[in-house]
DNA sequence: AAATCAGATAAGTGTGTGCTTATGTATCGT
DNA sequence: ACGATACATAAGCACACACTTATCTGATTT
């Protein structure tokens, strides 16, 4: 899980549209194709990325494979970006609203 | 400033090394070349290539241009990981610990 | 003005990446 | 056991990307 992986895998839109649809909730590699305009091969490739990047993680049930998002990728990003934090613009307060109402 | 340009500026290796150095305190092109076995041409494109995903900025000063960690791009970061907070485990939700931290 | 220096841009090249088609590997249903 | 289903892997191809050398722009110095 490197630093490398992260950023290259998230580098790519398809992946990072795959991440955000694993992100409302789980489910197997053909269902991530719905409405996706991919080809299984390709699919299968980028939950291999992501997989090394530890952004998602995958569970074999039968002959499905449920994938997820894996929390350990977001959690490296969090820790590079807090190597930053002295650079946050102030007006990063929308962040930090938006941090109390997922509180709630 | 898309979440493209910034992922695909910090998949790179040595423009992470770059904006590393530059987190450190702002400094002309020539100076961040020092120590780091890269062509003149090369860390000129790669600068642009972080200025065009908002993580660095530009202030010409006289023939030298100073170059400086942009907040911008940290921010969109820190907004594209918040979408995922859900996701954060629990002993190293650091970015909001640090958000905290801001508060005082 | 001319030479110099900091940096950007242009054009070409080798490598990496994302796709494709084809095939392989498990698992399920009958 | 057999075919079908879900997914992974292999191999090839077109394009993107990071580098190179060469040249250009703009500011400084003498």
């Amino acid at each position: 899980m490197l630093e490398q992986d992260i950023f290259k895998a998230l580098a790519d839109p398809t992946r990072r549209a795959i991440f955000e649809k694993l992100a409302a909730g789980g489910m197997n590699a053909s269902a991530l194709r719905e409405g996706m305009a991919i080809s299984q091969p390709a699919m299968s490739q980028h939950l291999a990325v992501l997989r090394t990047a530890k952004l998602v993680r995958e569970e074999r049930q039968g002959r499905f494979v449920n994938y997820e998002v894996d929390p350990d990728g977001l959690a490296l990003i969090a820790q590079w970006l807090a190597k930053y934090r002295a650079y946050w613009p102030a007006r990063i307060d929308a962040l930090k609203d938006l941090l109390r109402d997922m509180d709630q």
